[in-house]
DNA sequence: ACATATCTCCGTACGGTGTACAAAAATGTG
DNA sequence: CACATTTTTGTACACCGTACGGAGATATGT
């Protein structure tokens, strides 16, 4: 409800590609001149990321890290352009965690541990969530992750355009379903409100208000009764996520199987 | 590249769910005593979305919604709780530009119809793709928008749980496509660089990498040049957001049928 | 050895944010 | 007309990102 129910998000300033993709790919042009570095830019990110763990993505703030750090603030400066460049150095740090794929393994199995893996790390990292890349990040560990997985549907049967859509798709699908569930989590412990607790606080509220009749909204009084009771358990995002995703894979199937009947009749 | 390439979310504080409900469904105690209002509640929510239509929900500050209406910040908390009940109710003001769908249309066709709406909405006000609501609002017009979507797909052979599973689906796909596109438009106006441009910039220093070889990332390399080079066009997403939907749709059309084929031949 | 160029680090300052608090002004009721 | 109630407002606080300029450390050129 109000407040507590969302999160806003807010521009950031722009940055230098060739400074930006550098940090990215750690190359440190060797400078000579003065004053050693106390800190390493890892070490940044890596402060940055334990904040973020902890409080969320507006828990980065460059005092903090830099408190966190015990500098000042502004000398972080030397070491990130800003605190965007910082937040890109940070998603391509935490993609480092996501595992390989046995190769060979079959693309529906691969692709579902890929989603699941990826959906543990949101949960790991809930402020991967609050972050909208809107260009892909040219880091590493970011081009390691779409290899993997366009690795995992390659020679099914896709052309390329197919299989970047497809891996859009399941990243997005992962990422919704991965909000929901954080968000959910989130809700409850900085609100001290559970689920029940919170639609035992508003359905009176609601009842009290004519228009919100259940009778006007019928069958979203009816699902969203049904639905609201299992949102309550814990695994349902996962659960509702495993449902989403056999979906889509049985489309890709149906996609694949129609285009070989196709091509070996004609 | 790094900073303007993402937008950061920050948490909100909480509200009283009891108020918060009362705003959304317009009910209005009427108050005898005191001097007149000289706004409405709707009056500010509607200023706030001229504001968020323009800049973005970052532009939507207490300061400025004030200014907008000629009356100092502070007075504003009369009107609403804080600002984060006030995004709430921007929310659900938005969803009454949805369309009802014409009665007895094909699920297919209905939900597809449902999704263009949506894609369109967003469009309209990209702002909404900036904010996560955690529980959904409890609004008159989230509220049909729920209903719209369920009537499209009742008594099509899902039980309670599934349909809203792919309502929520549909919805996720829907809201990841179009922050997609709306991210990349941003961009192009926020950096006075199309994705051409941008990438025509990024490339060179890539290939200054050693350890950006594409020989480390083949799959990456082709399908990434080739995704890339339609990404430039304007329609691309709305095509790829098709493409999914097609495929979910199938992907459901093969769970109903196969369990018909089950329920008769059991 | 020494001057110098270059780098790191930091203190200060600016303009922005949401909103708590309390006073002031306006209106209806008794 | 007094009083209760409500709207409106000014001020203030703690926080934010970061521009700017100075101070100190270090390696290079001579």
């Amino acid at each position: 409800m109000g407040g507590i129910t969302h999160v806003s998000t807010e521009y950031s300033g722009s940055g230098d590609p060739r400074r930006t993709i550098e940090l990215l790919w750690g190359v440190d042009g060797p400078p000579r001149r003065g004053p050693k570095p106390k800190l390493s830019v890892t070490d940044v990110v890596r402060a940055a990321i334990k904040l973020a763990d902890a409080d969320g993505i507006g828990g980065v703030s460059m005092r903090r890290v830099a408190d966190e750090l015990g500098v000042s603030p502004m000398s972080l400066y030397t070491y990130v352009p800003s605190r965007a460049e910082l937040i890109d150095l940070m998603l391509d740090h935490a993609h480092a965690e996501l595992a390989p794929v046995e190769p060979g393994t079959h693309w529906r199995v691969a692709l579902t541990e890929i989603a699941e893996d990826t959906w543990r790390m949101y949960h790991r990292h809930p402020w991967m969530l609050q972050v909208v890349t809107g260009r892909p990040t040219l880091g590493p560990h970011t081009f390691a992750k779409y290899e993997r997985e366009l690795a995992a549907i390659d020679g099914i049967g896709l052309d390329d355009l197919e299989m970047d859509a497809l891996t859009t798709l399941v990243n997005g699908v992962v990422q919704g379903f991965a909000r929901g569930s954080v968000e959910a989590a989130r809700l409850v412990s900085h609100s001290g409100m559970t689920d029940d607790q919170w639609w035992a606080a508003s359905a009176p509220v609601l009842a009290e208000i004519p228009a919100a009749d259940p009778a006007n909204y019928p069958l979203a009084a009816r699902v969203g009764t049904v639905a609201g009771q299992t949102h309550g358990a814990a695994a349902s995002p996962a659960h509702a996520l495993r449902f989403s995703l056999a979906r889509i894979l049985d489309g890709i199937e149906t996609l694949i199987t129609d285009r070989e009947e196709h091509t070996a009749s004609g």
